[in-house]
RNA sequence: GGAGGGGUGGCCGAGCGGUCGAAGGCGGCGGCUUGCUAAGCCGUUGUCCCCCGUUGAGGGGGACCGCGGGUUCGAAUCCCGCCCCCUCCGCCA
């Protein structure tokens, strides 16, 4: 026999009970195909059932302390005991159906999303995601760019053919002053989310047991996007939101001690298995990236002020690197599964001449912590579940993309922003070839 | 990899077939005492689910002692599997 954990839903019954219509609705507008209805139909025998085995159980219970009593008196029980039998093997009977349902229940429930914050528009895909702002100048050149590629060969600081023939396409290796820019990366973005932003730095495992794919909500979706150890009980971290969403699994967090702000840097893997085609060339998307993600544990009711605060922490090191980027609202259509409202942060490459998603920052609300069983204790003594958020801060690849797609120079060299420089050595630029 | 030990409430820790939701302590909350502080005394204090009632009124029942299963009329207590922690030995960056 194997064991099995029952995870804790977003939706869980009572939630799916009362606020019927809220959830329809909220899944309509992602345009999320699922059967409510019949689901809460077999919510419904559940619980006839659960209250069957409730008033059968008592009436063993009343039983069992007679017998208690009668066996203390010496008196005879064998009929009495007989009687509890019977009851035992009823129960053990509806018992049965009971598990079956419940278990069909969870997965079902497993399945349903996060419902969308009423604050999100309304839409079917990318197409319908709405700019809220713009920062920096696109910068005119005076000379043709260069993709990221084109530059990383010539410059000798990225390697897409040895790399494709050590470990397959979508994987590359930076070499000297590309590899040192990589590093320095993350190195700033750390220095920033602790020094300046207030996170505190944690560096996880990279391998996490299925059970906290679940709570994170990557699974049951996403199993065929996660690379996984080969007798499936590993998974490799296709962002550290999975790692940091269970950082207080099981536990009761403090009022005082929230908001927690955490920030960790990981490599992050993806199988990208239905990208067939798509972005193909450079690095705007790999197997294996870079990453430096921001989480928080909030209250509810401060949850979409710390988003607010979170996304401004990621344009924060954008500013700083002065890379031109716009902050984009999602619509419906466009969410993950986990989200209640998500936005993305895109910085523009101007040697591929697009806009790059660098960072998605997202409220989860109590999607993960119920998976998650992550609560904290009010003031007043009540528990509830904390909101999670996740963002990224940043991921490197397609900050790097802009970083040297805009400031390359007419000579084919790479200017260093000033921030930068102190984690590089002091160099100024990555000189032409 | 081998040999042991252990996982009990917010925390520490007893219990090792019925009288145990679970002693005791700490912490928390309420009250008394108190010139202030510290202390003392008394009381109180888990979570989840279901049903009826309510919609910040309750009442009844059930479950929960790492997780899952088994034995038993009855399991925190016995048995099996899994997860996690600790100690010792071996191996190793």
């Amino acid at each position: 026999m194997f064991s099995f954990y029952i995870i804790n839903t977003m939706i869980d019954r009572k939630t799916l009970r009362e606020n019927y219509e809220k959830i329809k609705e909220g899944l309509k507008k992602r345009g999320y195909e699922f059967d409510i209805d019949s689901l809460l139909e077999k919510d419904k025998e559940y619980r006839k059932l659960l209250t069957e085995i409730n008033e059968l159980k008592a009436k063993r219970n009343r039983l069992t302390d007679e017998i208690k009593k009668l066996k203390r008196e010496g008196k005879d029980i064998g009929e009495l005991i007989e009687k509890s039998r019977e009851i035992g093997n009823k129960i053990e009977e509806i018992e049965e159906d009971v598990k079956n349902l419940e278990k069909e229940i969870e997965n079902k429930l497993l399945e349903i999303p996060n419902i969308p914050h009423e604050s999100v528009p309304v839409g079917s895909s990318s197409e319908e995601n709405v700019v809220v702002r713009e920062w920096g100048e696109r910068k005119e050149f005076d000379f043709e760019p260069k993709s990221h590629w084109e530059l990383g060969e010539k410059l000798g600081i990225l390697d897409f053919k040895r790399a494709g023939s050590m470990s397959g396409s979508r994987f590359v290796i930076y070499k000297g002053l590309g590899a040192l820019l990589e590093r320095a990366l993350v190195q700033f973005f750390l220095d920033v989310a602790t020094k300046e932003h207030g996170y505190t730095e944690i560096f996880p495992p990279i391998l996490v047991k299925e059970e906290s794919a679940y709570g994170s909500a990557h699974l049951p979706k996403f199993d065929e996007e996660m690379y996984k150890t080969l007798d499936e009980k590993l998974y490799l971290l296709p962002t550290a939101e999975m790692a940091l969403a269970n950082l207080h699994r099981n536990e009761i967090l403090r009022e005082d001690d929230l908001p927690l702000y955490y920030t960790a840097y990981t490599p992050c893997f993806r199988r990208e298995a239905g990208s067939y085609g798509k972005d193909v060339r450079g690095i705007i998307r790999q197997h294996q990236f870079n990453k430096v993600e921001l989480f928080k544990f909030t209250k509810p009711e401060e949850s979409y002020d710390e988003l607010e605060k979170m996304v401004s922490d990621a344009e924060r090191i954008l500013q700083k690197l002065g890379i031109p980027y716009r902050v984009v609202l999602l619509c419906t259509g466009d969410m993950g599964f986990a989200a209640a409202k998500t936005y993305d942060i895109e910085v523009w490459a101007p040697g591929v001449k697009r806009w790059l998603e660098a960072s998605s920052v997202s409220n989860c609300e109590n999607f993960q912590a119920k998976r998650t069983n992550t609560r904290f204790r009010r003031k007043d003594g009540k528990l509830e579940y904390v909101h999670t958020l996740n963002g990224s801060g940043l991921a490197t690849p397609r900050t790097f993309i802009a970083l040297i797609e805009n400031y390359q120079q007419k000579d084919g060299s790479i200017l260093i922003p000033e921030v930068l420089r102190k984690y590089m050595g002091g160099i100024e630029k990555i000189p032409a070839q």
